[in-house]
DNA sequence: TCATTCCATAACCAAGTGGTTCTATAACAA
DNA sequence: TTGTTATAGAACCACTTGGTTATGGAATGA
């Protein structure tokens, strides 16, 4: 699988509210399909179904216990989702709004330059 | 909009290889419609529909400059992202799998105490 | 062996998604 | 006014998704 799908993948899992309270347990600890079907209205096939979107994202894996199939958190997934993110942290933090717009100029600048006409940023 | 249904449509907007792919462009500055659309053999409507999604995701916003719509990224909807994981790093920073297994043991001993009969951990 | 427990698969359905083309609208330019 | 440019909306289509019920299968226990 290629980094953009399994981000597809990730985040494609992560959009469903279930989905995400059945991390949200395993956070807890490993649980069986039928414990971590328990807290919802929702027919057990759902939950594997759900499931097998999580392990297919890379974000859960499964074991055996007789016939149990205890799941559990996989950090991969997770830490390759935080990575992508990490490229968009300068905009939640502070001075994004600046450093966007200095982006823009420095652009700009450098096509201008190409160009041979210098122009100097317009005012901050 | 609740937390759960603003995180549901801020992942299901960046599970989108195409709207990742426009917010990369984005996160190099401001940038009309047709601009993003450029780089995609897509038609001019499909991309105002990602960019709809993005917009109501809170992951762009998007200004008036004549007939233009300039888009840029909006960080509070990724800062929100980066908090949910925030619940899930220790899963992929070092020793997760030993904190995991602890927390299954407190649980297992507490709900022993409760019953009053105490049984010992089966073997690791 | 036979029943039971835990889980997965199959078949189905309604609703959502991601694309298309065609058309409408808003802002500017002549 | 008339045309042009940038964008949005409507109608449509194939495919996917998230649920259901019914069934199948693997592991355990009697």
């Amino acid at each position: 699988m290629t980094p953009a799908s399994r981000l597809d993948a990730a985040f494609s899992a992560l959009a469903d509210p279930t989905r995400r309270a059945i991390l949200a347990r395993l956070a807890l600890g490993e649980a069986s399909v039928l414990e971590l079907a328990e807290p919802f209205s929702m027919s057990q096939p759902a939950i594997s179904k759900h499931l097998k979107v999580l392990e297919q994202a890379g974000l859960i894996s499964r074991g055996r216990d007789a016939q149990r199939r205890p799941c559990r958190i996989e950090g991969k997934a997770f830490a390759e989702v935080e990575e992508w993110l990490e490229n968009y942290r300068r905009f939640w933090e502070g001075q994004f709004r600046q450093l966007d717009a200095l982006l823009v100029e420095l652009k700009a600048a450098r096509k201008k330059s190409k160009s041979g006409n210098a122009r100097q940023p317009k005012k901050a």
